[in-house]
DNA sequence: CGTTAACCGAGACGGTACGTCCTGTCTTCGA
DNA sequence: TCGAAGACAGGACGTACCGTCTCGGTTAACG
């Protein structure tokens, strides 16, 4: 029965950790460097170079924890528009949807719809930051709207028969489209679009 | 030193070229170079350098013609679909409509997919590319899209007060949106996706 | 014994001349083209494509004429400088020989001093070049400063057993290894150099 | 992040320095590489590219370190022939000169010879160049030649009013104008030199 | 006086090398 | 073990010239 050697007072079960651990303040000025650098001048200044210069961190550091800049970009972005968009949760589903479609056009006008843009086009040439968008992402909000469509439908206000996928589609993928050809995203065009969808999608036909 | 003529009133509209004339076999080798390696593996591996290997053309040349790898894209790509997707024009516009998507998304699955996807990730990181690409095929591909639309309002299959520009994004978007994010784009889904957008643009509700 | 085709009443030998015949205008301004371009700003933008722009000339035509940059650059050096140094003529030859170093160290102090230095530059990576500036430029030289040394011989103002090439490599090497170096050749130094080495050269001891 | 803390009083005079240290059998592969590209074939095929393919040494070390071909080619040269010309010692400077003047020679009519060709080509189009083949080379040169002629004077051997600088000019500029105009610098032509600048320096006239 | 051969301007083309920027890996030192 | 610093191999960039080539248009001497 040899006894663990633990750090005597460490709470036990604890992963030991040798040597210098990683520093938080790195990490996060990296972090904030790479969000600031893409939403200034998009891709085409997103260099690890430049990130490592902006945020007085040696390139080597970045390369030990990020892949590639994909993955950079991704936590850059999630890390700075966590729970900025959150669902709204009133009585109509269809105006819950409305709301938080103004609330993504909105975020999409800012500086991070120049980073998204700048993941999706940095992923064509690596599914792995494809991968990682949709799992930080895409998923959760993709859920989040699943489930406000879901209610519309539990409240007969949408009609039972609604293929929530597609609906999705319809609703954001504009959005995101007009975002990557640089077309203006206004709210009165926004308002339409909702409008449009969702005309189809209600019940009492 | 000596000065050249202008001989006025000569072939009219007819510009006297000086100099050696371009090989229009360059171009189209280049051309078909870009296309092929965009094709086969995304932006990652289309590299001038690259397209000047394939094609045995000078880097010089191609650096003569095209200002940005961007435009070089995007001429290989309309060369290469130029005409291939035709509206389809039956008494039906919503069938029309239809065929048209299944079309798209079957060139959206082939090589021009990709490089569909190419030239859009390449304008994130230049403005001039984007605006290309709008030119050269977004605004020919919509105004085709709008006679249709135009076509169904005017037969009273559609709803009097459609927004054309609002029903073409919440159409095509998707498919568009999905290939960037590298998820499939079927043909049943497509079907789904034109039945659900369309369902509220029907005219008598 | 065969009769030699000649054209009919032309000066025998003189070479048949079908068509357009070569523009000296064109001639004249690449010369004095090659000849401000290499003064102005030495070898560094001495420049087939510079002459031909600031000639006005088709690069072709220079291409047609001269082989070589350095061909080139002789011809503009040896038109511009052509009988520029004499040598003079006075009753002492120690006294010739000063006047025509001074007049040797002006000229090298101005722009065919740059252009001389650009040549031997041009003929270290071409042998022809440096062929022809001894053809054109050297041995006419040498000659006019043998006929002196001879002279001063004769006049018994020499040593008989004066070795003439030495004593000009001795007297002239300087001066232009100078000039290579970018060290100044002023007059003082020059008369200190034609002192010491004639110093040796007298008669008389 | 974490400020590099200047240890004062360490090692005095050592500079410390941070990251990976500079590889010196790069430095050795690439001067080597340049000595012998030059000394082989000259100017013309002396190329970065060339130097980087021939010491298989990336073309960005390269530029890292020497800024222009010019600095590269001058330290190749000091580095192959440092110290191989030493001055000789003994009681007469004459003969001491002459010596020296035939070691000279030898090292010109080889390798060397070219690559000083080079240097001085090379460098007119860029001064730089030729400041550093003055520090590096000539001045030591000069200097250890003062020195024997110095010590002529001294000894009774040369005249006391002998001006240094000129007379070291009479001696080596017509063997490194020669060597530039591609004339042969044979030792009989070089006894002939030496004797006859050095008959004017010698006293006791 | 029309031919006609060589000239000239213009510019495309295949190339070579340049010098720069960035990538990803590595090596060393200090914390 | 982490992080800073920075060397290194390597790939692509966009530029500048080179030397060759193909055109069309010009022009002086010949027939």
């Amino acid at each position: 029965m040899t006894a663990a050697m633990m750090t005597p007072g460490k709470t036990a079960g604890q992963v030991r950790l040798a040597g210098r651990p990683r520093s938080s303040a790195c990490r996060q000025a990296i972090l904030r460097a790479a969000y600031e650098l893409l939403s200034e001048s998009g891709l085409r200044n997103f260099t690890i170079e430049g990130v490592a210069a902006r945020s007085g961190v040696a390139r080597s550091t970045i390369y030990r924890w990020w892949p590639t800049k994909g993955a950079l970009a991704i936590e850059g972005f999630l890390e700075a528009t966590a729970s900025h968009i959150t669902f709204p949760h009133t009585s109509s589903a269809k105006a819950d949807l409305k709301v938080q479609m103004r609330l993504v056009a909105k975020m999409l006008r800012g500086g991070a719809g120049r980073i998204l843009c700048g993941i999706i086009a940095e992923g064509q040439s690596d599914p792995e930051t494809i991968a990682a968008f949709a799992v930080g992402y895409l998923t959760p909000r993709r859920r989040e709207c699943a489930a406000i469509l879901r209610r519309g439908i539990d409240n007969r206000e949408f009609r039972a028969d609604l293929d929530i996928p597609t609906v999705q589609s319809a609703l954001y993928s504009p959005l995101h489209l007009r975002l990557l050809l640089r077309e203006p995203i206004d709210d009165p065009w926004v308002e339409n679009l909702a409008e449009t969808v969702l005309r189809g999608c209600l019940a009492g036909d």
